[in-house]
RNA sequence: GGGCCUGUAGCUCAGGUGGUUAGAGCGCUACACUGAUAAUGUAGAGGUCCGUGGUUCGAGUCCACGCAGGCCCA
């Protein structure tokens, strides 16, 4: 006879699994094997989808947020690749930009000032190219270790010549169409220093200082209107001279107020924000009469004449406040504005614009074309009034002497036209004993001018320069942009067409982006990154943009003749277009004049956004590659990416290609720790994604991180989370896999395709749970066609643990370990294989290598099998072996079981006593049909006898009824509740009128209202008498009496389970045979074991059952309500 | 300060178009089952659905205003 030995496993068998080894493991299996090469050498020829891989830097370690993001682009890939796409990924690396730099810097101990300086911008961009890829293996290994597939062997890296080359032939581009300019923006500017601050450098601790200011509330007098002003606040006085709008916020409140000037005392109306009254008008002096004033009293009295939106002041129109010969604007200057940013917390709820000195106004005032006030230079070009010193302009200067002069004003020094800082003042005049700056000369000169509503010192925290501890200014810097306004119209047009995960990112966040867009600022001025390819000439008359490196050197070759270069900087070595090779170029203009290189560097948004031309050489190389990859059809990154790297892409695709970059994509959310807090190394609460890796493997990481939560929501990532998945799903799949495993050795099944018994020919049992996989075949597929990973990897999750294993196995479980192998046990094993091996391909994209893993398992003396799972092409569902109906039925019967379960616990009698029937009212014939056809299994699921039906005409019925409200709703709106009230008052009789009649007369409230059958739902969730349990709309009765024939059968139950745990005690083999003996002392037993002792042996496997008078050598029995010798031999 | 996201049981999350008593898994407690057994079933405890107003016959769901946390931008 054969044992357990001597059988030949077709399925290995486990009776522990180490999933990280399998990890490895199959990591190894597919290098050996080229699995991800042959995934896509597979497809040649086949439509393709396209990637798009976001570049990360390598000069950091990753993190275990990267194992999402990579989880979450590998998943898409890999799917689509089962669908029969070819899916090339190519890998890259994002190497230029400030936190590199900054890198550096700290590690050689040196500053930017010090480039150029203590070392040359050769060897520090050397340090750098260095640096940046310094983590490069880090990253290398985990992107294996969590499976993500890309292409790591040639990948882009953005400061390769020929990417650069690409970049520049794109800039070029955009330079023909007239979308590269050179302007400013204004930024953080240091007069003391003479350079521009970075946001990061004003972010250095210690830059924020608490500063006392002259704060002036200016008055700015109505056109057309006698004494009425608009009050403006500001802290920096000095920007009032360029002052060409007023901002308000359109759902404020105003008011207009009568009253007058604290220091002219003349009468007045001011116009201000309703909230901020009290700031500028005392609430003391609310009684007061306007006529009772005297010049000089305290108390100054006020009448609010007027209240409105600030939406009614748009447009209006004011006089200038400092009408400075040579400084006169045309309309719509000196208008008032709306602005988004305008609040009542402090001032007058009304802002006062000077383009050249704020970002928002500078913003406000470009998106209302209004001019600002400037002068030109030689050549035509805007100036501010102030200059890079910090100081007035002369032609301002002139004026304020003039002013001086007028009004008397006396200060520790005669000033001259030059001697205006607005900001820098020096030490010697700060120190002076009546020292005046420029801020409180206007502040006098406004006040005599009946132009000051009040002047005030104010305290508030302004930056400073960390290098000269002087304030800064913000002020208007030469920035290279690409005029992106130009397109915004088409870009947001395009943008509709992108399917965005989630749809709020894509509508809201970048929509409004988009909505409110202003020109791209490329401009960096830094050593390590992509240099701006445009030369020009000394007085700025000519430009030229290089696109090419073929048209570089040919102009190098021009300036080498003209003699402007020795040489070129690339003689004997290879091309580098970085600093400072590329400085060294100077060109030749039409005119033969010398040109320099403008020596900005780009925006490294720009290498990233450019990558889908950049990657492949574009247009200098692989055109065809390109074009066939182009667009992308899938690209996911950070939500943090959603200006960053989403805008270049959509922007450079949308100007230069009139197109999307990419058609779907997904903003992930972050990775917080358990507790949602940000995970940083400081705080000692990150994640080691390695370390993570070794101890879960990366199938359960990857499949805990898309299951728990959508991920573009946050993921408090916790480890007991990842536990949870690998014992609940993986430990499920595992066990069913195990136990298919087991029984299929024993029976020495193969499974073979060409032989499996026609699906329509098997148990209803299995015809159900095909069933149920093609729904979720059809469902997964749903899902991740609407990327939507979530989705699918619960309804992967709930089939295999609720549907094949707790459900499926445990109602067939005994088909497979009884008896010999025939057509019903051949079709268990066929279903559960099939299920089995369907699920290896539909949770591959998440899980990919415990997929493969078990493929190869279930596959591995298959004829037909692939060398993985990853090279199948997807199994589309049979939609013909959906019933809808059997799938129905099953769910009555797992409602119906559980309701007896219930029952029986309720009773206290345990599933193995039978018991002769349960009673199910019925009120739909198709429920009764329903329940019948899965009548049997219901009767073994929850052993009983019986199944029976009750009726209307069993007349025992007890009827319940509920309004339908949601269509009664509709029909009665306010009279529903007096009607509801009625119904659940209703007795049997109403009940029976409405089926009978199908409609019924009800009188609410005096009025008689008609209701229908379909109005109200009726159901029956008693049977008098019975002990009854109810859900879903489907009511249960169970019969707890005990016949003695059942009592027998319970006795045989028990005993069958107590000898079979004997069995298991003793050590034996499923297919071992036995002989039992038993005492013959109890009659019950005898009488049980007389009229089922056939039942017990077939169970036991025993090929004897002899009663024993007096059996000594016995084990003794506990059968709860009496003991038994019994004795158990092999046979 | 602005835009956007999130807030439901101790924890992690579901809850088309509003509908009477808000669900699942984990965890906890009790019981049962025992040839998948480090598995499984049944039951129980556990909720101000972040708050306040509003719309409605009816709000976890719609609207407004807040609060808390987060991201991005000023």
């Amino acid at each position: 006879m054969l044992t357990r030995k001597d059988i030949v496993k077709t399925y290995k068998e486990f009776k522990q699994v180490d999933y990280p080894s399998i990890g490895e493991d199959v990591l190894q299996y597919w290098k050996d094997n080229q699995i991800f090469e042959k995934s896509i050498a597979n497809r040649e020829g086949a439509e393709t989808f396209t990637f798009f891989e976001g570049p990360p830097s390598a000069n950091g370690t990753p993190g275990i947020h990267h194992v999402m993001a990579r989880t979450l682009k590998d998943i898409f890939c890999r799917y689509k690749t089962l669908q029969g796409y070819q899916v090339k990924r190519k890998g890259g690396w994002d190497t230029h930009g400030l936190p590199v730099e900054l890198q550096v810097e700290k590690e050689l101990g040196i500053t930017k000032e010090d480039i150029g300086k203590k070392i040359s911008v050769e060897e520090y961009n050397k340090k750098c190219r260095e640096t940046v890829m310094r983590f490069k293996n880090e990253w290398d290994d985990l992107t294996e270790k969590i499976g993500y597939w890309v292409d790591l062997d040639d990948p882009y890296i953005t400061f390769d010549p020929k990417y650069i080359e690409s970049l520049w032939s794109l800039l070029k581009k955009l330079y023909e169409k007239g979308l590269l300019y050179k302007g400013y923006t204004i930024q953080p500017y240091s007069p003391a220093a003479g350079t521009g601050l970075s946001s990061h450098e004003l972010n250095q601790p210690g830059t924020y200082k608490d500063v006392k200011d002259t704060s002036i509330t200016a008055q700015f007098k109505l056109k057309g209107e006698e004494n009425t002003y608009i009050l403006a606040w500001t802290t920096t006085p000095w920007t009032l001279p360029s002052n060409s709008a007023l901002a308000i916020g359109e759902n404020l409140d105003y008011v207009k107020v009568k009253t007058f000037n604290p220091y002219t005392h003349e009468p007045c109306t001011v116009i201000l924000a309703k909230a901020r009254m009290n700031a500028y008008l005392n609430p003391k002096a609310a009684e007061l009469k306007l006529e009772d004033y005297k010049a000089g009293d305290k108390l100054i009295p006020f009448e609010v004449v007027g209240e409105f939106k600030g939406k009614e002041m748009l447009g209006w129109e004011y006089e200038q406040l400092f009408p400075i010969p040579g400084l006169t604007l045309p309309n719509p200057a000196f208008t008032v504005v709306s602005g988004d940013y305008v609040t009542t917390e402090d001032g007058t709820g009304i802002v006062h614009l000077a383009k050249a000195f704020g970002a928002d106004d500078f913003r406000t005032l470009v998106q209302n074309d209004v001019p600002g006030i400037f002068v030109k230079d030689d050549r035509g070009n805007d100036l501010p009034i102030v200059d890079k010193q910090g100081k007035f302009i002369s032609l301002v200067g002139e004026y304020l002497v003039e002013k001086i002069a007028e009004h008397g004003i006396t200060a520790h020094k005669t000033y001259g036209a030059d001697d205006f800082f607005v900001k820098n003042y020096t030490e010697d005049d700060e120190n002076a004993s009546d020292f005046k700056n420029t801020d409180v000369i206007i502040s006098i000169i406004l006040k005599n001018e009946n132009k000051a509503f009040k002047v005030e010192k104010y305290e508030h925290s302004y930056p400073h320069c960390w290098r000269t501890d002087k304030p800064v200014l913000y002020y208007p810097m030469d920035s290279w942009f690409i005029k992106t306004t130009a397109y915004k119209d088409r870009l947001v047009e395009l943008n509709k067409t992108i399917n965005w995960k989630p749809e709020a990112t894509g509508t809201g966040r970048f929509g409004n982006w988009l909505e409110n867009l202003v020109d791209w600022n490329l401009s960096r001025s830094r050593f390590w990154g992509t240099p701006l390819p445009i030369w020009r000439t000394e007085d700025g008359t000519e430009e030229r943009c290089i696109g090419s490196i073929a048209e570089l050197e040919a102009a190098i070759a021009e300036s080498i003749a003209k003699g402007f270069m020795e040489k070129s900087p690339y003689e004997g070595k290879e091309i580098d277009l970085h600093r400072p090779y590329v400085d060294d170029v100077i060109l030749v203009s039409s005119k033969g004049e010398k040109m320099v290189r403008e020596s900005d560097l780009i925006d490294v948004w720009f290498d990233s956004g450019a990558m889908p031309y950049a990657q492949w050489h574009y247009p200098f190389e692989n055109e065809e590659i390109f074009k066939a990859n182009y667009p992308a059809d899938y690209i996911a990154e950070g939500v943090d990416q959603t200006r960053g790297w989403f805008f270049t892409l959509h922007a450079i695709a949308g100007m230069l290609f009139d197109s999307v970059a990419f058609k779907n994509v997904i903003a992930n959310g972050l990775v917080l720790d358990k507790n949602g807090n940000k995970m940083s190394k400081r705080l000692g609460n990150a994640i080691d994604p390695f370390k993570t890796l070794k101890e879960y493997g990366p199938d359960a990481v990857r499949w805990y991180m898309l299951s728990n939560a959508n991920p573009w929501d946050n993921l408090k990532f916790n480890l007991d989370g990842v536990t949870e998945v690998q014992r609940r799903f993986f430990g499920t799949l595992q066990n069913t896999y195990n136990f298919f495993a087991l029984y299929a050795n024993l029976d020495e099944f193969v499974y073979d395709k060409t032989k499996a018994i026609p699906v329509n020919k098997r148990a209803e049992l299995d015809q159900w749970i095909v069933s149920k996989l093609q729904s979720l075949i059809t469902e997964v597929e749903e899902a991740m066609d609407n990327y939507d990973a979530t989705k699918a990897t619960r309804a992967i999750m709930s089939f295999t643990v609720d549907q094949l294993s707790n459900w499926y196995v445990r109602l067939a479980r005994k088909r497979f370990w009884r008896g010999d192998m025939n057509e019903d046990k051949q079709a268990a094993y066929e279903t559960l294989y099939e299920s089995l091996l369907a699920l290896t391909q539909l949770m591959s994209s998440f899980a990919p290598f415990y997929a493969d893993w078990l493929y190869q398992n279930l596959t591995a003396s298959g004829t037909d099998a692939k060398a993985s799972v990853h090279l199948t092409d997807w199994t589309k569902a049979q939609k013909d072996l959906i019933n809808t109906d059997l799938e129905e039925s099953m769910e009555l019967a797992q409602t119906i079981s559980s309701l007896v379960h219930s029952l029986r616990k309720k009773e206290k009698v345990k599933v193995r006593q039978p018991l002769q029937r349960i009673l199910i009212p019925i009120l739909k014939e198709k429920t009764k049909a329903q329940i019948e056809h899965l009548a049997e299994l219901i009767k073994s699921e929850v052993n009983i006898k019986d199944i029976e039906f009750i009726d209307d005409a069993s007349g025992i019925l007890v009827k319940n009824v509920k309004p339908n409200l949601p269509v009664l709703g509709k029909k009665l709106g306010p009279k529903m509740r007096f009607v509801v009230g009625a119904i659940n008052n209703w007795s049997q009789k109403e009940i029976a009128e409405i089926e009978r009649e199908g409609k019924i007369n009800v009188a609410v409230e005096g009025e008689t209202i008609e209701l229908l059958l379909e109005e109200v739902l009726i159901s029956s969730q008693d049977i008098p008498g019975w002990s009854v349990a109810s859900d879903l709309g489907v009511t249960v009765a169970l019969d707890v009496t005990i016949s003695e024939e059942l009592k027998q059968e319970g006795v045989a139950r028990d005993l069958v389970n107590r000898i079979q745990n004997l069995r298991k005690d003793m050590g034996l083999e499923v297919q071992d045979k036995i002989n039992i003996s038993f005492d013959a002392g109890n009659e019950l037993v005898n009488t049980s074991v007389k009229n089922f002792g056939d039942y017990i042996q077939s169970e036991t496997q025993a090929i004897n059952l002899n009663s024993v008078a007096n059996l000594a050598d016995g084990t003794i029995l506990d059968m709860d309500d009496f003991e038994i010798s019994v004795k158990v031999e092999k046979a």
